[in-house]
DNA sequence: ACCTCCGGGACCCCCCGTTTCT
DNA sequence: AGAAACGGGGGGTCCCGGAGGT
């Protein structure tokens, strides 16, 4: 076997679980069996639970990059990615990041590694927006108002209208995007 | 012991905790301590953590109004108030509606009576915004990104820098607010 | 309200309960409701639960003799009627007698006021017995052979075939009965 | 320590609670703490309650070969054995299976694995009745009527007569045994 | 005398992230 | 790396007591 492929075994089964059951609530025993990877194999690949959240947030932050510039080459915009609904497309991407999140055991989570993983994307994607939007306020609001898209989904409430979220985001975008 | 004056110490308990401690981490047995009850007791009132974190949910929702129109009486703007991040001024309204999502078990909760309660509070803070602010488009922007705000506070985020923030708020609110 | 009209719907509620739900998870809420007297209301009448379901059985024991009678008058034996499957025609007070007996908490139980209640009443029903078959070690088997059909729905285990059931009912009473 | 010589452990502590104390109320806990292991070594072994109750009578069944072979070349009949009433000789085995059974929680249990475990092992016996006493019908009869001393002794109800008792064995098995 | 509201407390089963031994 | 074991709650259930109305 080689040397770490296990590891991003481990990392490949932790965004299965997370996709497809209540991210909320995997287990490590969870991620382990869909590994094929005893729990103590699993732990000695990551420390705690918290750094394997945390390492699937950098391997998504590894190719966070990527996806910007694939993003600005197939012409298409973040912006307009970051401000979707997640049922709308949820690329495999946002949902696992946001999933990631979910799973944290302590939403308010003071100083865990993932936390900063998580700082760390979310600087990502803002230097993106900011690349993208011009004026930094703008970006910011843009950016804000994603987040907020995301809050609504996780909590389970009412998605809003449609047409209001389309009009929504052609004032957001329309001048800049 | 009055009526039903205990019902009520045990929001005002839970209330105590959660703006104290971890959110997230809040206990029944804590708080029926802080209220001075018995685990029972509590149990007696409500019949379940999501029962008493909902009954709290409620209990915000009963006094929003007020809150509004309070807010329109000061001559201060819900609006503003939305957007504020929460180490600003933290009114406990806003945090503890925030802190009560903060402690559901399962974010995405799937007909959890809490979420039903978190649902209408937010229906009639968006109500709030929406006859505050009178395009629908904007109103809408204003929330998500209120949510945003909180969301990157809820995940213990770094907050953006203040005089960005501030501009934020101008652009959201000059022309409306 | 009729002095102990109370004391005789709440032995009712029981017994539909009883009859209805799981004999073995009764619980004092449930029977109080059914009865439309708080819990501390039947606690009133019946300082336990142990205290209730005696009093259950006691009053069942109070309809045996002229059960017996009945069963003379019409004809049909008790023996039979004790050598039945419950699923087959369950009359209503031997399966009382049997669920009461379900609920026990501790079935093992000593010295309980039920546990007298019970054997008074198999006293009774033994005594029945006795008088219908003459011989008394035939009609001690009979009795063990009945309770010993009752363990068995009691546990849930699978019925015997209905042939063989009626083959054993016949060796048994075929001579006495 | 040993490979799981640890579960051996757990049923051993599981079988002396069940004897020692009321068997209806032994704990997870209880019989923890009695093989020396944590809760969560417990459940590691057994993941529920029930599971571990399936086990032991399922050890029991293992047994229960080897035990008919024993009888037979001991020259003691099954049947005899199955009809004393436990305090005359109480043998562990039948009175561990006894005590399974009078810890299920619920005693009418749907689809628990303890009660098919439990089915089994009556299947066995039943067999081993069936071929010591050619006649069906009698072998159906002493089954039942053991189940009905085993019964009455679960209920701590009156053991009848010694004298009376000798003579159901000997009318049973009389002619058979 | 009858009954209700409000609680109390003991436990129960189970979960889950981790450490320890091999 | 796997198997075994740990231990600290976590939420929830249930039987019951007691103060006080009517």
């Amino acid at each position: 076997m080689a040397a770490s492929e296990t590891r991003d075994r481990i990392l490949d089964a932790l965004e299965q679980r997370l996709l497809q059951s209540n991210p909320a609530t995997v287990t490590l025993e969870e991620v382990a069996a869909a590994a094929n990877v005893s729990k103590g194999g699993l732990l000695y690949h990551f420390p705690s639970k918290d750094a394997m959240l945390a390492a699937l947030v950098r391997r998504l932050a590894d190719r966070a990059e990527a996806q910007l510039a694939e993003f600005r080459s197939a012409g298409s915009s973040l912006a307009h990615w970051y401000l979707q609904t997640p049922n709308e497309n949820d690329e495999a991407e946002l949902a696992l990041y946001r999933s990631a999140i979910a799973s944290m055991r302590t939403l308010d989570s003071q100083a865990s590694e993932l936390r900063e993983a998580v700082a760390e994307v979310m600087r990502t994607w803002k230097e993106g927006l900011g690349a993208e939007i011009s004026d930094p306020v703008q970006a910011e609001i843009v950016r804000l108002a994603g987040d907020g898209i995301f809050f609504s989904a996780l909590l389970g409430l009412p998605q809003p209208d449609p047409e209001l979220h389309r009009k929504v985001i052609e004032r957001l975008l329309g001048a800049s995007g």
